[in-house]
DNA sequence: AATGTGAATGTTATATTATAACATAAAAAA
DNA sequence: TTTTTTATGTTATAATATAACATTCACATT
């Protein structure tokens, strides 16, 4: 679990403020044994804080990397493989916003075995690459 | 890219139905050359569509396997390493609804190298997996 | 063909997640 | 100190998603 001295010196070595506001929201995250949502943040934050005082100081945590964002669902993409039943990893251009498919062989057995290891039962797997395309890279 | 006709065909073999809003969903979505969001495809739907037809639609076409979804934000977790910089793979159970972490050495190698065969130059890489955690599995 | 059943859709309302825009304040740099 | 940048407060609203219930449609069985 994190520790709120590791992310003051972690950000101080970097030079980054941890703030007040920050620092109560990485308090919430940090003492929750789930995933927590952002209006569940802004709901323990009292003092009428309001929706972007909360979504401004994820973002710089994020940034620090001292929160991870558990991703779930705003685009759509038509399956390049319907046929197969198969693990899928989408190339996400960053500059153009096209997204690609790759299905190269296995590239999720190394995290199939992990999951395993922790004794956990894998049902679903997502994988998502955002970068540049290979388009947007000549473009530079 | 997927042709209406192959998901027709994928349909039937394994008894689904490819109603008339599922297929104009899926022609909407097969037709773009980028992701695209729920509510670009309400307003191409015309007719009055309502949120509700959109959302069932892609349901049905996500559990047929027609359609990717690209994921995208909701919930957030505290970093188990954040000294390290490192490619983060979270493990979510879909019955408590806790995660965890794992940093398996390299599970993202062959996904790095299936992203570079495609000229693609990979900034950030994504890699979620729900199911069963030990705790839960258990309990059945 | 008529009828019953479950699946799919239509419709209204609302919940949930996230950001725009601009004012104010606090910290760092000059 | 003054300037400049960075962060925060505040109000409003945009964007994404679902609940709840009425209606229609497809299809299996009579």
């Amino acid at each position: 679990m994190l520790k709120i001295s590791v992310a003051e010196e972690l950000c101080a070595r970097r030079g980054l403020r941890l703030t007040p506001p920050r620092k109560r929201v990485l308090r919430i995250v940090a003492a929750s044994a789930k995933p927590v949502k952002a209006y569940d943040i802004l709901k323990k934050m009292g003092r009428g804080a309001q929706p972007p005082t909360v979504y401004r100081a994820l973002d710089f945590l994020l940034g620090a990397g001292l929160l991870h964002k558990i991703q779930n669902g705003a685009a759509f993409v038509a399956c390049a493989h319907p046929r197969r039943d198969h693990d899928c990893c989408l190339l996400i251009c960053a500059a153009c916003g096209r997204c690609d498919e790759s299905c190269a062989r296995r590239p999720d057995s190394a995290l199939r075995r992990a999951a395993g290891d922790a004794g956990f039962l894998p049902q679903q797997l997502i994988m998502e690459v955002t970068g540049l395309c290979r388009r947007c890279r000549k473009k530079k």
